[in-house]
RNA sequence: CGGGGAGUAGCGCAGCCCGGUAGCGCGCCACGUUCGGGACGUGGAGGUCGCGGGUUCAAGUCCCGCCUCCCCGACCA
């Protein structure tokens, strides 16, 4: 491809938009173009890495057993509503009106309708297990698009679905699922991380998310240091330190005045935070409950969520606790009635607490459960933080910022049971068919392999999901010698197979050099008249310092030799 | 949805407070000079100032309403 000929230019600053690196360069490059808040145009260079990323995923879907097929991103909103989850992602679909008035959804994933094609076609355990796949775009009304391609309304997904006989055949499918991605990811020249990971509303038992460790990123990996467990902030389990056993005292009253937040009352008693018990408020599908933790730790509303089964959780406002006659910034769970309440194990982790005394600037210490508060539910929905014990070695958990660039779901029957996919097993028994769903985010992909692999002067894309393999670079295109040799070169390598994008613009070696540096194509090849007293070419790999002097004749041989035998 | 910010040429911005011919840098076009890390000169093209209403002799500027985009949070299979 000629530069001259191609579709966008480069920007010499930085768009007012763009705060993430991969953001930042992919709009400087000319990779992509904003239509809408999260809706982008990829462009010629950005749409040749999507095709590369997806070849690699269809190859390593086709070697796991897998078969694609597409499926509508249209769909009627009565198959949501059948598996009731037109309301669990609720404002996050995308819905709208056929001419007829009926309403019809932009599908955010396809469970509904990959179950509904198999219950369809197959009967029999002889027609399991069965992988399908697809690469199609997806709708998700986020409410907040942000970083370029990392959180978007509209992409493309490649969304794989196994069906076996039982949870055996499941795991089976799932690991080879898993090796699957660990394939992809390796061959998109990315390092990535598998951490266990929260399910979501209608998740089975196990998820994993593939985390690409990046500063950009929207998720916290909490990692051991000591043994493997790793797992995503929202989903982690953690030992609290031990305390010292300590003798229950009684009960007594402090006054405390205008003293709201634990930081504050653990400041004014001098105690420290771990010896207060912290309350908060959520309103779940519209029903307060309260909630009780330790002063130390905070609330993991995904948890929380889980635990309860509910679809909305907020905070409470301070209108809806006093109509539930609490008093907030000194609410307690002493002497509380008439709400749910839900205890965090880590209530049961110490004593003599600070607690709020449900009026006003007042608190009592010496609080403890259950001697003198009880809970409707005692559970685990405190969020793990760094430092905290991991909960398999007790060593200290480190957390790390990623990307998620891959979740993977057993989901089980649930689908099969509510859409009656079933299948008949050798006995002649009727039983609903095991699913597991499997997922990448194609452009996040990319985004992420951005955010891993850049410096200050731009994008250094990983051989496999370049736009191009080579940059050929000719200097003064004037000099009628550079431009026959460059030209030459262009169409040697070109016919070699090799991917090429050749700057065969009029302009500065400044220009060129930095555009080159910018776009991150692997390997640069340099023609200039200095060059061509040798009778050479430079080459210069982007990831490396310093270029070699290659003698024209033999360009074809080194390229051969940096790009790895492609 | 809560908080903050912004919409003026393809990109980055000034002008608005204090109403009176719409500007700067980059980019773009032409010619010439330059030519290995974002060159220089000369001449040019390019704008419903986000949209609608109002005030006024006159609105980019003042007033009202709306829309869009960005950041933080909430949210997020």
């Amino acid at each position: 491809m000629r530069m001259t000929r191609l579709l966008t230019r480069t920007l010499r600053q930085d768009p007012a938009e763009a705060e993430t690196p991969s953001h930042r360069l992919m709009l400087r490059a000319g990779m992509i173009s904003q239509v809408a808040a999260g809706v982008y145009a990829y462009l010629p260079l950005a749409q040749r890495s999507l095709r590369k990323i997806e070849e690699i995923i269809r190859q390593e879907m086709d070697a796991a057993g897998g078969q694609e097929l597409r499926m509508p991103a249209l769909q009627p909103l009565e198959t949501w509503q059948e598996t009731g989850r037109a309301g669990a992602f609720g404002q996050n679909l995308f819905h709208l009106k056929d001419r007829r008035d009926r309403d019809l959804v932009l599908a955010p994933t396809h469970e509904e309708v990959v179950t509904a094609l198999v219950r369809a076609n197959v009967q029999s355990y002889r027609d399991l297990p069965l992988v399908l796949y697809q690469i199609q775009t997806k709708f998700r009304d986020e409410p907040r698009p942000r970083a370029g391609l990392i959180r978007v309304r509209e992409f493309d997904m490649k969304d794989a679905y196994s069906f076996d006989a039982d949870e055996e055949g499941l795991d089976r499918s799932y690991r080879r699922m898993m090796e699957a991605y660990s394939a992809i990811y390796s061959r998109c020249g990315l390092s990535t991380l598998a951490v266990e990971a929260d399910s979501g509303a209608i998740g089975g038992k196990d998820s994993h998310e593939f985390i690409l460790p990046a500063e950009s990123g929207e998720d916290i990996i909490l990692r051991c240091q000591r043994c493997h467990y790793s797992a995503n902030a929202e989903r982690a389990t953690f030992r609290l330190p031990p305390v010292e056993a300590e003798p229950e005292q009684p009960l007594e009253e402090v006054r405390t005045p205008g003293v709201k937040t634990i930081a504050a009352l653990a400041d004014y008693l001098g105690v420290p935070s771990s010896k207060t018990l912290k309350a908060v408020f959520y309103s779940a599908d519209g029903h307060v409950v309260f909630v009780t933790l330790r002063g130390d730790l905070d609330v993991n509303e995904v948890k929380l969520k889980n635990l309860l089964k509910c679809t909305e959780l907020r905070l409470a406002t301070d209108e809806e606790l006093q109509g539930a006659g609490l008093v907030p910034g000194f609410a307690s769970p002493i002497g509380l009635s008439g709400v749910h309440r839900v205890g965090d194990a880590s209530i049961r982790v110490g004593s003599n607490f600070v607690a709020g005394a449900n009026k006003p600037d007042t608190h009592l210490r010496k609080a403890n459960y259950p001697r003198d508060f009880q809970v409707d539910v005692m559970a685990d929905i405190a969020l793990a933080r760094d430092g905290h014990g991991c909960p398999q070695c007790g060593a200290p958990l480190s957390g790390i910022r990623g990307i998620e660039v891959g979740h993977v779901f057993k989901l089980g029957t649930v689908f099969s049971e509510t859409l009656g996919a079933r299948y008949l097993d050798r006995e002649g028994v009727q039983r609903p068919i095991t699913m597991g769903c499997y997922g990448i985010g194609v452009g996040r992909l990319l985004a992420g392999a951005i955010e891993q692999n850049h410096d200050d002067k731009g994008i250094i894309f990983p051989t496999p999901i370049a736009p191009y393999q080579v940059h050929l670079v000719a200097l003064n295109v004037d000099d009628p010698d550079v431009s026959r040799e460059a030209e030459a070169l262009y169409q040697r390598l070109s016919a070699q197979g090799y991917e090429v994008l050749f700057d065969d613009r009029v302009e500065s070696a400044g220009v060129k050099l930095n555009d080159a540096d910018l776009i991150g194509l692997p390997v640069r090849l340099l023609v200039s008249p200095r060059s061509l007293k040798q009778r050479s070419v430079e080459l210069k790999a982007r990831r490396e310092r310093n270029a070699q002097v290659v003698p024209l004749e033999e360009a074809d041989a080194r390229l051969q030799h940096v790009l790895g035998g492609s």
